[in-house]
DNA sequence: CTTGACCTTCCAGTGCACTGGAAGGCTTAC
DNA sequence: GTAAGCCTTCCAGTGCACTGGAAGGTCAAG
């Protein structure tokens, strides 16, 4: 498979695979006779596995140390757990960070609607963003 | 008041002030006889919006907007009622992704709480993260 | 034999928001 | 007068994850 097929597959864009081989996030990748390189079902696996990963939450580096860990023979289970409830942790309070700024808004936003622009008082940066909460 | 008083009172880095003024997010500070930057209550006052602004997820670019088009007389209520509203959806799409990835990441962290390092197979990257949901 | 779609490397840039550090000037207290 | 603690500019780097583009090699179809 070339880096183009894979890249379709996998949904990841051949820019990006070869990215994550310069950085050591995927061993480097078998080459054809003509220097093209050749992925095997192992790489799709091993691709997938960073989407996963990625889509939990887990930044490239960290990826790089569950995939080194691995590759060292050891099972990875520990620092992974490690890291899952890490990141749960930063993912609860990046929610609850999210739902204050949403209420922010939100109550911003209807302070806006009910607003007439030709009513923005001139001598405040503007009335709906600087009033006081 | 001086960069570092400003800075003490707004809990902006004095650094970052500088850094805001240089990419235009905010006006040319007034110099004191001796170069040093010399800020009133009003410069505090757009600082804390920017902090405002921020808090509710625009970003340096938007905000600079913002400030832009009042700096030109013009009321931005219609710019920033459009920025909130959009950012809102932003952050519905931002907050159903943090779920998502939550229940993904607590499932797996189930999992792997339930796993003995030693039952981790050889021949895969990581049961945890790699195996189908 | 050419066209077009692949592939290669390498270098450089993007976006966002800072942050660090060097080299030097000013101020205040002792 | 000197030391500490401000301030100045300027340049450069950080972190994250790509992304773009140039210059060139390879391969299959028509």
């Amino acid at each position: 498979m070339k880096i183009g097929e894979l890249a379709e597959t996998s949904g990841v864009p051949a820019k990006t695979i070869r990215y994550y081989e310069e950085i050591g996030l995927l061993p480097p990748a078998e080459r054809e006779a003509n220097g093209y390189r050749s992925y095997d079902m192992d790489a799709l696996q091993r691709l997938r596995f960073v989407q996963h990963a990625q889509a939990a939450g887990l930044t490239l580096r960290e990826i790089s140390q569950v995939l080194a860990i691995r590759s060292e023979g050891r099972a990875p289970c520990v620092h992974v757990r490690d890291l899952l409830h890490r990141h749960l942790v930063q993912i609860d309070e990046r929610l609850a960070e999210l739902r204050a700024t949403k209420r922010e808004l939100q109550s911003l936003a209807r302070h806006a609607d009910a607003l007439d622009p030709a009513d923005c008082p001139e001598d405040v940066i503007c009335s709906i963003l600087v009033r006081e909460r």
